[in-house]
DNA sequence: GCCAACGTTGGC
DNA sequence: GCCAACGTTGGC
């Protein structure tokens, strides 16, 4: 049981998305970076992912969900018309994965990356080290009840 | 829209 | 295997 964080831009896929979706689960896909996708694949079912809101208005930790399904190949890294397409990825060893998540919470607000930077507690977060570009990264047990403590719940 | 920081690509 | 050029990310 491990803990994570995820970005997406609120336009692609926002908290609200995953609340709607619920309580049928959504394919995280189209992460095309190796070190994020090597971090999915270490998900298991039943970790717990903060849902983080990047390239918008309000900008910060907008709720949580769960990890329902496990690392496998992203259809969208074979599909040509997708902007996820890949035409180097071969079907037979596929480079890119995709996880399921599931909704599990929306936070009554926002919790801004201001407040993320400014709580000691959080210092260590890769998404405050300067310059860092990971969509997906872990989050110790500390930091996961820091940011749910900072959040209200 | 700007631009710093970073990851990826490809020539050598 | 180096590294310059290029493309992307993402906060501001």
């Amino acid at each position: 049981m491990a803990y994570w964080l995820m970005k997406t831009e609120p336009d692609e896929c926002s908290i609200d998305d995953l609340a709607n979706a619920a309580p049928a689960a959504v394919i995280w896909e189209g992460v095309r970076n190796y070190q994020a996708r090597n971090f999915m694949r270490q998900m298991q079912v039943g970790d717990e992912v903060l849902i983080y809101h990047s390239s918008c208005k309000m900008i910060g930790v907008a709720g949580t969900a769960k990890v329902v399904k496990a690392a496998y190949s992203d259809p969208t890294q074979f599909d040509s018309q997708s902007s996820y397409f890949d035409a180097k990825s071969k079907k037979e060893n596929p480079r890119w994965d995709a996880v399921d998540v599931k909704f599990v919470q929306k936070f009554k607000q926002l919790l801004p990356l201001d407040a993320i930077k400014a709580m000691p507690a959080l210092q260590e977060l890769a998404l405050v080290k300067k310059g860092n570009r990971l969509s997906v990264m872990p989050v110790s047990e500390a930091e996961w009840r820091a940011i749910l403590g900072a959040a209200g719940i």
